[in-house]
DNA sequence: ATGGGGCTGCTTTTT
DNA sequence: GCAGCCCCAT
């Protein structure tokens, strides 16, 4: 044998090896799996198992490197050795497992590899995936979400931007108060400047890495972005003296740095071999921005994504990202992912039809192995009630069955208001379920408390936290004396903190508040020495509640005191679980996460309860059972989404591409023709997006095919419709209370009680009332919460 | 200074 | 329908 065909018969036994190895995997899966020098674009379908890949991948350069795809060969092969390679081709898999490190070339330590996902889940679910694959690490590995990522970069950093170690992390709820404060200071408009517009262009901006002064000189013609501008400009200077970033802020400011700081960025370059990105069809200009910076000379950097399930462009995501990969990397290479391992071709047929008719799009085809499985069933019910009723009875009968458990079913909707009426259901029907995403745990008061409390104590400078729990529970330093502190505390450029702790000093603050103003920076200051001393997260959590008197509060609260510490303790165990997750302990790390946690995170898939939630949060995730509720137009598509053209309802397909697409094995789109939302009843036509799934893929009434009208946008849905277009209000629609004088009531929070008088008022009536502690009071019947006193 | 009642305005999706 | 906000009564 010549050394030519000694090297082609080595290296082609290499990568028979490689090729067994991998052979759970399709070919294309494993060509993505062993591309791993240069830049690599992965179009990965819906199902198509993409998660698979990135795991293997990045196990696979841990563990070979680029062992496939490289020529090199030792010097000193022989013809035995080739020989004993493809005698191993016969082998169990376990030896071929010995064999293969061998031929490793340039494998990449874990501390090296960075992988950017889009859930915390997801990124705790590669790592679990990884350390069960003999010999990884995976705690080394940096995985995370753009933002956990880009916070263990500003940890380090953020000095170098003028933020002071222990930066507070604003949710949306901070930024809003933040944002609104801001409005008042510069005097905004509020008429021609409604706080949401300025909230969402204040986070395009960001988005799009524009700071304010670039903002600014971008939008000078307009008059209303020059306003917006100036709000920009004073909440971001407000968010700098409170110490704080917002999320978006995370990303931005994570840019900034490493465009300002060459040398920060150099040394992530250097230390990090490989980069992947999975959901890359819903990153955003900044996010991009920032890939790029960390990307190193050799640009290895793979990301996977598929833009028919680009859904967050109300984020900023844009879509040119997957879009032109190629473009921008032009050494790229592309890897299709096109065989579906989820859902039955029925399903699949029906999603793909939907789809099809988007034209900002990679062309692609999906296809299954899988047979047809049960049709489509589209079907037509009289109103929402009769909906959450046929739901719930498919449920009940298929569990009843012994078919399926409740954990095989998931009802997916368009917004977070519809998840009322079916959580309602579900709680009558008795069917054990799990609600994610919408009202957040994070947003109840009680939370939000404690919280403040716990971030004032590794960043006092925050004034907006401070002034949330200054007098919570009360402290009598009320609103005149806060209007002195912050004024003092805006001239002097100092903190409220900082002003209170010595407010001995300041006349303004009058005498009878000074005390109070001592005695709570000294709290803050003892629990800070607990933090000090090594207490830990949930510790702190106990010893707030009660150092602060927020417990005794709380126990005083007859009404709701006990749901709410019951929700501090839940918290505790929120923080338990975080401290188990990161290897910093910390009081800071706490909030961190707290802040960046989303909802799905929490997602518990091996629980045996229906899930509900949006089709956003349901992104990445698989069900056997798919229910697809108010599939009418107006809410799927949202008639606020065709408001924004074409574009707008581009992203409303794909929504309901991925809405679609979750379910393996069963599908069930209904839509009420009368439906009650947002307290007003209305008329429903059927999704167009039905008309598209064909026909001999679905099965529900002949009705359908006929009913068939194109809405008007913004038209099913009454909320922007002529007060004259308004229908009928049901006079039945919410029975008042009907009292009559002498009625012995109960209410909520004065008590027992007996109707005095009674007074007709419209529809509604005024109740004099009197109480047995409270004493006279007059209320509204509607709004009153008085039960009957039958006891 | 505080707390409750009632009015107004908004209501897509979220790290 | 609901939450946030303002105002009024204690």
């Amino acid at each position: 044998m010549g050394i030519t065909d000694l090297r082609g018969e080595w290296l082609a036994a290499k990568r028979a090896l490689f090729e067994k190895y991998y052979g759970r995997l399709n070919g294309k899966q494993r060509e993505a799996v062993f591309t791993v020098n240069g830049p690599v674009l992965i179009l990965a379908g819906a199902g198509s198992g993409k998660t698979t890949v990135l795991v293997e991948r990045i196990g696979y350069i841990i563990r070979f490197g680029n062992a496939y795809m490289s020529d090199y060969m030792p010097s000193d092969v022989t013809e035995e050795d080739v020989a004993r390679l493809k005698r191993a081709l016969d082998e169990p898999e376990e030896e071929i497992a010995k064999i293969l490190p061998s031929f490793a070339v340039n494998p990449c330590p874990e501390y090296r590899m960075m992988a950017f996902t889009f859930t915390n889940k997801a990124a705790s679910e590669i790592k679990a995936r990884l350390g069960s694959v003999g010999g990884i690490d995976a705690g080394f590995i940096w995985a995370g979400t753009f933002h956990h990522i880009c916070m263990l970069i500003l940890r380090v950093h953020a000095e170098k931007l003028g933020y002071k170690e222990g930066f507070t992390v604003y949710d949306a709820d901070d930024s809003k108060k933040a944002i609104k404060e801001a409005m008042k200071a510069v005097n905004a408009d509020e008429r021609m400047l409604p706080d949401a517009a300025v909230i969402r262009a204040i986070s395009r901006a960001k988005d799009n890495l524009m700071d304010p002064e670039l903002y600014e000189r971008d939008m000078a013609g307009d008059l209303r972005a020059r306003a917006i501008a100036q709000v920009y400009r004073r909440y971001q200077a407000d968010l700098k003296r409170s110490n704080a970033m917002d999320f978006d802020d995370i990303i931005m400011q994570t840019v900034l740095l490493l465009r300002t700081f060459p040398e920060v960025a150099d040394y992530y370059r250097a230390r990090f071999r490989y980069l992947s990105v999975d959901e890359f069809q819903d990153t955003n200009i900044a996010q991009f921005a920032l890939i790029r910076e960390l990307t190193g000379p050799a640009d290895n950097l793979m990301v996977v994504g598929d833009d028919d399930q680009s859904i967050y462009r109300f984020r900023g995501a844009t879509i040119e990202n997957i879009l032109s990969f190629d473009k921008v990397y032009k050494e790229s290479a592309v890897i299709r992912l096109e065989q579906n391992y989820r859902s039955t071709s029925n399903i699949l047929d029906a999603a793909n039809a939907v789809i099809a008719k988007n034209r900002n799009r990679h062309e692609k085809s999906l296809w299954t192995e899988r047979e047809s499985g049960t049709k489509v069933q589209i079907l037509p019910l009289p109103n929402q009630d009769r909906e959450a009723g046929f739901i719930m009875k498919i449920i009940k009968d298929t569990v009843g069955n012994g078919g399926c458990r409740y954990g095989d079913f998931a009802i997916l909707v368009r917004t977070n208001a519809l998840c009322n009426y079916l959580e309602q259901h579900l709680i009558r029907a008795g069917v054990p379920y799990r609600m994610i995403g919408t009202v957040r745990f994070n947003t109840r008061k009680e939370i939000q408390d404690i919280r403040a409390y716990l971030s004032l104590l590794v960043n006092p400078d925050d004034d907006q936290r401070l002034l949330r729990i200054v007098n919570e529970p009360s402290r009598k330093i009320g609103a005149k004396t806060l209007a002195a502190i912050m004024q003092i505390a805006q001239q002097t450029g100092q903190s409220c903190f900082a002003v209170m702790q010595r407010a001995d000093d300041y006349e303004a603050i009058p005498k009878a508040a000074r005390e109070s103003c001592k005695n709570f920076t000294a709290l803050i200051g003892e629990l800070r020495q607990a933090v000090d001393s090594g207490k830990r997260p949930d510790e702190m959590i106990d010893l707030v509640a009660d150092m602060s008197g927020y417990r005794a509060m709380l126990e005083q609260d007859m009404e709701s005191g006990e749901d709410r510490l019951n929700n501090i303790m839940e918290l505790k165990s929120t923080a338990l679980s975080i401290m188990q997750r990161r290897d910093d302990k910390s009081l800071s790390c706490f909030l961190e996460e707290l802040a960046l946690q989303s909802d799905v995170d929490n997602y518990d898939s091996a629980a045996d309860a229906v899930v509900l939630m949006t089709v956003h949060s349901a992104k990445g995730l698989e069900f056997r059972n798919v229910f697809l509720p108010a599939m009418e137009d107006g809410i799927f598509p949202n008639s606020r989404a065709l408001l924004e053209g074409s574009e707008g309802e581009e992203e409303e397909r794909r929504l309901a591409y991925v809405a679609m697409t979750r379910a393996k094995d069963n599908l069930v789109i209904t839509y009420a023709r009368e439906r009650m939302l947002y307290g007003q009843t209305s008329i429903g036509l059927p999704s167009v997006f039905l008309a598209d799934v064909p026909d001999k893929v679905k099965t529900g009434p002949a009705e359908l095919r006929e009913d068939r009208r194109r809405a008007v946008p913004g038209h099913a849905f009454p909320a922007r419709q002529k007060e004259a277009e308004k229908p009928v209000a049901k006079p039945k629609s919410e029975p008042i209370p009907k009292w009559r004088e002498g009625d012995a009531v109960v209410h909520p929070a004065f008590g027992k009680g007996e109707i005095l008088s009674v007074r007709p008022a419209g529809p509604d009536s005024i109740l004099e009332v009197v109480f047995e502690t409270a004493g006279t009071k007059k209320l509204m019947a509607s709004a009153a919460r008085l039960r009957p006193a039958s006891e």
